[in-house]
DNA sequence: TGCCAGGCCCTCTTTAGGGCCTT
């Protein structure tokens, strides 16, 4: 596959419209089968956060005081990211803050994501469910840190995205796996799941 | 302090409802 960043945002709630704000960000770019580069920082946005996420995440406000401001971190990890295409786990979270921190500095933030749980559901339906943290144990993916840290969470979709790339491969029998095709498998049904791959097959299927 | 969303999928569906997943 092409090279991919795949990112995670941690926050203060699940939605930008209603307020939320972002705490850290992580970014890893995936190159040939591995994560060869990183950015990761805690963000101060200026907002609170609750003492629910604060458990969740072990953010708390005194981390986030002294962190650099949001419009910094955001500029910084656009210019990280680049014109790479995107993957992140439940990426209609991701990309809401994506584009709601981006906007906020001015930045125009329209891409492209791939949703590795979306992949997930496709390419593992026998998985118990397909949250993150059970499909790396499932998959046996590497240790990555503490779960819900923004680069750990990265480091870990990053690595579940590699293993459905190449459970894709060995179970249609592709060459190669395509950002391109990650998108159709995504959104294909899973009767034509096998169909959607064939497209993009170079060795004609059994 | 407490509360808040929404895109996607599945099915007992499609003139809809409910669960999953993210913080």
């Amino acid at each position: 596959m092409e090279p991919v960043v795949v990112i995670d945002f941690e926050t203060t709630g699940l939605s930008p419209d209603h307020g939320a704000r972002a705490t850290e960000i992580a970014a890893v770019l995936v190159r040939n089968g591995q994560v060869v580069d990183r950015y990761q920082s805690l963000m101060n946005a200026g907002q609170r956060i609750p003492p629910f996420i604060q458990s969740l995440t072990g953010i708390t406000n005194s981390m986030i005081r002294t962190a650099p401001p949001a419009a910094q971190v955001m500029a910084e990890v656009a210019d990280f990211v680049g014109d790479y295409p995107l993957v992140a786990h439940n990426a209609s979270f991701d990309r809401k803050f994506w584009q709601a921190e981006l906007a906020r500095i001015g930045y125009q933030a329209q891409r492209t994501f791939v949703c590795s749980m979306l992949v997930a559901r496709r390419v593992l339906p026998g998985a118990p469910n397909h949250k993150l943290g059970t499909l790396a144990t499932y998959a046996r993916l590497p240790a990555t840190g503490r779960h819900h840290r923004a680069l750990a969470d990265a480091e870990m979709a990053a690595h579940l995205t590699l293993f459905l790339e190449r459970r894709l491969a060995e179970q249609f029998r592709l060459g190669a796996v395509s950002y391109e095709l990650l998108q159709r498998i995504q959104r294909a049904s899973r009767s034509r799941l096998s169909e959607c791959a064939q497209e993009y097959s170079p060795v004609p299927q059994r």
